[in-house]
DNA sequence: GCCAACGTTGGC
DNA sequence: GCCAACGTTGGC
């Protein structure tokens, strides 16, 4: 029984919002279309169901960590890269060597308030967070279990 | 809209 | 195996 994990997960809301999540009609998402190795590795070797997510809106007015989620179903084929007419297909992609990863994830609830980059930035006790190091551009990251609390008792 | 910081690709 | 070129991310 390994412990609970915790991390963040980044998304344009433009294109996938928290709102989004919280209104499937599912009731929770498949986390597809991660091209990226080390965001690849961590949903595929370290996410557990029931571990948190901090969901954060990128590239967004304001940016910020807006609500929370969870893990629902661990890593498991990215069958959408599979697909020539997916948005996220990559020719690589073979089904005995389907190459990448997704979890399912579902919206636990929105923060009363969004806690943004700039309040993160400014908080002492978020300064280890990678989403504030220079040049971190990795969509899914591990946090602690402490800097979720922290973020999540500033949001209320 | 700009551009720094990355990751990936492909020629050699 | 090196590295220049290219594409993407994402804050500003």
């Amino acid at each position: 029984m390994s412990e609970k994990r915790y991390w963040l997960f980044k998304s344009e809301p433009t294109a996938y919002s928290f709102d989004d999540l919280m209104n499937d009609p599912d009731g929770w998402a498949e986390w597809d279309g991660v091209r990226n190795y080390q965001a690849r590795n961590m949903m595929r070797d370290d996410m557990k169901v029931g571990d948190s997510i901090l969901f954060y809106h990128s590239n967004a007015k304001p940016m910020a960590v807006v609500g929370i989620a969870s893990v629902v179903r661990e890593g498991y084929d990215d069958f959408h890269a599979l697909d020539p007419d997916d948005k996220h297909y990559d020719p690589k992609a073979t089904p005995e060597k389907p190459i990448w990863s997704m979890v399912d994830i579902k919206g636990e609830r929105p923060l009363a308030r969004p806690v943004t980059l700039a309040e993160i930035k400014e908080n002492p006790k978020l300064k280890d967070m990678l989403l504030i190091r220079k040049g971190m551009r990795l969509s899914i990251q591990p946090i602690t279990k402490e800097e979720f609390i922290e973020v999540v008792s500033q949001g209320g």
